[in-house]
DNA sequence: CAGTAGATTTACTCGTCAGTAGGTATGGAG
DNA sequence: CTCCATACCTACTGACGAGTAAATCTACTG
């Protein structure tokens, strides 16, 4: 099990350059190599010369995707590096450590997300129009940038350390903004709930669009719209009514039309 | 940050052969080794002789804990070897590669799990009786072993690899048994869904059962049944009739008796 | 008490990875 | 055309972690 480890996980095209780490360059080629079959590895170009800031970008970009794929741990700064373009020491150099890397990512996804939302509603609408324009755009946002929404997700929430700290810190914000949301919904119709009651029901509800979203990747077959007005149906309405027949139906004007 | 990550202990004790090219070792003892001072590391005396299955079961429960502490690629095989008190071979010769071990955790707790929530609930009772009674088993496992519901949860289903796959077949097991109850509920009253509905409703609702056990974890303060609660009443009343005052209440006859 | 099976260990190997030292190329200012 | 700041690179180190070879101990059987 231990020669082929790596079966399980790594695509580690890398291989080849790493393991002719012995140094000796000046290497005899009468021995041990036929010289034909010598082909040169296929060494990446030099990077084009680019402003900081693109750069930036572009090293956001592919660790988002690596992180992604594997994971905070399980990703290389290595295939980073590779996926950006770009050689390892431009990594340390722009964005520093691996921690402070990732950080940045979710920083950046996180705020992303919540911009993408916020804008997404309008703080004039009744609280239940306002909570299903914040779940179409949530949708939205993870059919446009599923690798931002699984290292926000996944990745990022299962790290006990400072950056799961980060990500955890967003999360109670959505939250907070959803139980608030509630509050109102709540104290339009005179209901009084206690904090606890809010929040308890915010989590819940934020948890079932974080699944749902995964469902949805694994059965990507109707639009986000169509997905959040299945959610909203199941909050607002509940299985005791929608049992009976009655639903909850998307207000038809302002809608963006897509479901 | 690179430096001391990881814990302090570790021998390298083969520093002292490669050091000795000399091969003189003439009046040596006065010069490397201060003898006292330098207290010997407390090295953990020998386990005591145990049959196999019991040091399997003790290592397993390593395993869940330091795989739900670090997650499965952070975790090293060290550490769970020491907090199982054994050593690192005993691990391999009992419980085979490190995929193996996470595959057989993963198994165990789910299997716990399902279990749990299978024999908390009565096939002869009413739909939703049966969904709050699966409510009361499951936030139950949750707050009596926190190690394999973060494992479970966080830990394995981030990981793409085979185990991942394990974990989300479980989780697809889980879903689709709630789905299964989903029908026989709308069935009940003569209401008509496709299996897409039920499917993304049971998804839904499992990862509202997640999320909530989540934050029931950091607020801790009221009892399983409680918490099984709030959820039913959410799902099964939707925040329409909550907010107008129509509650759902767990049924007074047969019930464990704690919220 | 000897003998043996299996429980347990020490002391390694080899590969990978985070992070770095020190150099090379290049585009724009003068 | 020549600097030189800075974008960029190759090649390396030090450390850690998975997995193993080859003992060594200990409880039980005869």
């Amino acid at each position: 099990m231990h020669t082929d480890t790596r079966s399980v996980g790594h695509a580690h095209a890398r291989t080849a350059e790493l393991t002719d780490l012995g140094g000796d360059t000046s290497r005899d080629d009468t021995t041990a190599d036929p010289p034909a079959a010598h082909a040169a590895p296929p060494r990446r170009p030099r990077a084009k010369r680019l402003p900081r800031a693109v750069r930036e970008r572009q090293i956001l970009d592919a660790a988002v995707a690596v992180f992604s794929r594997h994971g905070f741990h399980a990703a290389s700064m290595d295939e980073i590096s590779e996926v950006a373009g770009i050689s390892k020491p431009m990594l340390y150099a722009y964005l520093g450590s691996k921690d402070e890397l990732f950080a940045t990512c979710i920083r950046r996804e996180a705020t992303r997300l919540m911009e993408t939302i916020a804008s997404g509603v309008d703080p004039a609408d009744a609280p239940d129009v306002q909570l299903w324009s914040g779940l179409r755009a949530f949708f939205g946002f993870v059919s446009e940038h599923r690798d931002s929404w699984r290292v926000l997700h996944r990745q990022a929430s299962s790290q006990g350390g400072p950056f799961g700290e980060e990500l955890a810190e967003m999360r109670r914000r959505a939250i907070t903004l959803v139980a608030a949301l509630l509050v109102r919904c709540a104290s339009n119709q005179g209901a009084a709930y206690t904090q606890r009651d809010t929040d308890s029901m915010a989590a819940a509800l934020v948890g079932a669009g974080e699944s749902l979203a995964d469902w949805w990747l694994d059965h990507a077959e109707e639009s986000a719209g169509a997905t959040a007005a299945r959610l909203m149906n199941m909050m607002w309405m509940g299985f005791g009514d929608l049992v009976e027949g009655r639903v909850w139906h998307p207000p038809a004007h302002r809608s963006t039309g897509e479901d």
